[in-house]
DNA sequence: ACAAACAATATGAAAATTCATATAGTTTTG
DNA sequence: CAAAACTATATGAATTTTCATATTGTTTGT
């Protein structure tokens, strides 16, 4: 008896299906530069906002405070990243792409700006023109209400 | 300079940030039912599908095997899911929902019904009718191509 | 019927994550 | 201006996850 399927129509269970799928098949890529998918979503970050501090790059990043303070702490060992306390706020850390972390960013946002458009393109049109509008006004009244 | 601005519109980044945010509302309510997120989704899963098994499992919760294996293992522990080999086929095992499972399940299930009744509202009507079917379709050509 | 190939699950060990809280710096208040 | 309250980051310890692979059972080919 199937009277019950909940779970393959549920918002939730979609939107996780949809990121976790698209996101697998970007990750492969980010992998093989030598990235596991945190430490990318961390590039990425920092490729819009180089020199954020740490909580406003967890928060961005979607991830918890300590483990991006681990992930950072990573990122700076392979030299992907420095990091330096603010002159005006001396609890604030900020974080900086180093030349070779801004190398390896812009390849993979140019790579993943590539993959976005192939996907966008398997889509179709007219679902192609709705989701980020949708998803856009998701996460605004997700904020609206937290 | 802001000239950059390259996560903040990108499709796998709202899907994330979407996923995370409305999922992280409904998890505060799974957590104070005793269950941490992937727990809750392998209920959820099995109310769908009980006595699936392990593989088709892991597949649905969107989760790797060997992770799957050890949270079934605490959810038994639990008291909330049993195990056992197929008649058919000894090497797979299948996991139903124990009594308590299915009522902590089926509570679970209309709270997150209504959680989602919730969103889909402040969503407004125009956003609400389109995210289901672009996700699906996003899916969908994810399934296709994988 | 046997060996080889394959499939499903479990498990060891390393690594990552989480949660609570310590530490250090800043702002507010009386 | 000192104490209290607050904010930002780091860290210890327990737990979870990951990755590779072992184990067990099944199917295929000869």
């Amino acid at each position: 008896m199937d009277t019950n399927a909940f779970v393959s129509g549920y918002l939730l269970y979609l939107l996780a299906a949809a990121s976790e799928g698209a996101s697998a098949e970007f990750h492969e890529k980010a992998r093989q530069a030598g990235l596991r998918p945190p430490e990318w979503r961390v590039l990425a970050c920092l490729w819009d906002e180089d020199g954020a501090m740490i909580t406003r790059l967890a928060k961005f990043a979607l991830m918890e405070q300590s483990r991006l303070t681990r992930i950072i702490a990573k990122m700076d060992e392979k030299g992907l990243v420095t990091r330096a306390a603010d002159h005006e706020d001396g609890r604030r850390v900020r974080v900086w792409l180093t030349p070779d972390g801004r190398r390896l960013a812009s390849d993979l946002v140019a790579s993943a700006k590539i993959h976005e458009a192939e996907l966008m393109n398997v889509l179709g049109e007219a679902e192609a023109d709705r989701i980020k509008p949708a998803l856009t006004a998701l996460i605004d009244a997700l904020e609206r209400r937290g």
